[in-house]
RNA sequence: GUGAAUGUAGCUCAGUUGGCAGAGCACCAGGUUGUGGCCCUGGGGGCCGAGGGUUCAAGCCCCUUCAUUCACCCCA
């Protein structure tokens, strides 16, 4: 009762799983390296206001999610809860945005969210994020879509589905807002969910994306955003589609596809499995022109995705623990003698030729040595006991075929 | 924020109507006086989440509290 422990919603990974996590990670650095995309670190703290305006005031996220508070010099920080708004923070920063030019990049690292905690959702999370600043084109979207499906290709998780759709641009979604609100005004709105007949006037495109029954059915007429949307619009998604098809990727439209996030614009898309519990996306991402302005940049628009880390660790197969090349073993149990020195320095000098082993510090029966060695999976028990000490030996067992050899300790040196 | 379930050994979990606290795995030792994996035997380990109540007697019943999990919601 009296150890302290850890806060809800934050996890410990020991290396049986952190070992996912850090081959994720190796796997976005060689793909998102072969794309051009450099890795970038920011902080996990930013100033409140990078969210609230990025984000969204009305997103849920901003609104209730957040781990806000005042610093000791009275400035309203907070724990970012995604990555994208600190990126082009950065970006921004440095000056290294150009209208017109591609800046491809990276990154990766904990989330927060104050959310209850359940399967596939904790309140420290961690994203794999990547973000193509500068460039307007369809293909850009398709790039950043291609390079998502080859990252999780490459971790060899299989029963994903890709679902894409386009929400319009500033230009055009206020049109279909208001052909959105105006059919549920017709209907019989009293059906709808408590959030939706709010929602339905603040943002109803998220009444699009609401879970209840009800609403569901409500919404099955709902026009649908590829009647309403520009030209501009059109053309672009269509040639986002068109080229996903040449590359061969299978992907289902969904046009009520909205995301959570207030700054997506024209191209939307998300990753889902049936596999982590109630939640269902992996991933996803979009367009969001226009804010890197918003953020006080250059007008340049941008393309990105974020992918869930744990849940992808869910979906995934657990790497192995790798193999000690060696245990060193000491079975020397008589009182005073020089075998767990003369252990620890030989191991000292088989890792200094690249092997990876553990050693004893205590010594124990052969029987029990020989036994943790196995257990641990080691190539080979290197035993030091009474009579190896004495003639300044060790015996080397090779733990596969059973065969054992002597050789001179001090032939190591 | 709402709802439900669960807290017993390091881990996974049994525990009957209230009657001496259990198993498997892991760990240690022995069977084999210096040789692992399989098998057998033995051993160490527990404030039964915490606090209160009922009772001759509580892991079990009642109340409170904390924690965890799942779901709603939201999203990666």
């Amino acid at each position: 009762m009296s150890a302290i422990q850890k806060i809800k919603g934050f996890a410990d990974l020991f290396p049986e799983d952190a070992r996912s996590f850090t081959h994720m990670e190796a796997q976005a650095r060689e793909v998102f390296g072969r794309f051009g995309f450099g890795e970038l670190r920011t902080p996990v703290l930013e100033r409140t206001e990078l969210f609230a305006k990025g984000i969204g005031e009305d997103t849920d996220v901003v609104g209730k999610e957040m781990y806000t508070f005042t610093d000791r010099g009275d400035r309203s920080l907070t724990l970012r809860p995604e990555a994208t708004a600190g990126v082009l923070r950065a970006a921004i920063e440095a000056g290294s945005i150009e209208p017109g030019r591609a800046t491809r990049l990276y990154t990766f690292g904990p989330m927060f969210r104050y959310e209850r905690p359940q399967k596939g959702r904790m309140r420290q999370f961690h994203q794999i994020n990547a973000e193509l600043l500068g460039s307007p084109e369809p293909q850009a979207d398709v790039e950043v879509i291609l390079m998502l499906e080859d990252f999780l290709k490459s971790l060899g998780i299989a029963e994903l589905s890709f679902e894409l759709n386009s929400l319009g641009c500033r230009e055009c979604r206020p049109d279909y807002r208001a052909a959105l609100t105006k059919y549920f005004e017709a209907l019989d709105h009293e059906k709808l969910c408590e959030d939706c007949r709010r929602r339905m006037h603040t943002n109803p495109l998220r009444v699009l994306d609401c879970k209840v029954p009800a609403c569901k059915a409500l919404v099955a007429d709902a026009p649908e955003i590829g009647q309403h949307t520009c030209a501009g619009c059109r053309d672009h998604f269509a040639a986002v589609l068109a080229l996903v098809d040449k590359a061969g990727l299978k992907y289902t439209l969904n046009p009520r596809l909205v995301r959570g996030l207030d700054y997506y614009q024209r191209t939307t898309f998300e990753v889902t499995s049936g596999a982590i519990g109630s939640q269902t996306a992996v991933a996803g991402g979009g367009r969001y022109d226009g804010l890197v302005k918003l953020l006080g940049g250059p007008d340049a628009p941008g393309v990105g995705f974020a992918c869930g880390m744990e849940r992808l660790a869910m979906l995934m197969e657990k790497p192995e623990a790798p193999r000690p090349d060696f245990f060193l073993a000491v079975t020397d149990t008589r009182e005073g003698t020089d075998a767990v020195n003369t252990a620890i320095l030989l191991a000292h000098k088989l890792r200094q030729r690249g092997m990876t082993g553990e050693c004893d510090y205590a010594p124990g029966s052969m029987k029990s040595r020989l036994r943790h060695a196995g257990r641990i999976k080691a190539k080979k028990c290197y035993i030091i006991g009474a009579d190896e000490l004495d003639s300044g030996q060790v015996t080397v067992k090779d733990m596969e075929d059973g065969e054992q050899l002597k050789l001179d300790i001090a032939a190591f040196d």
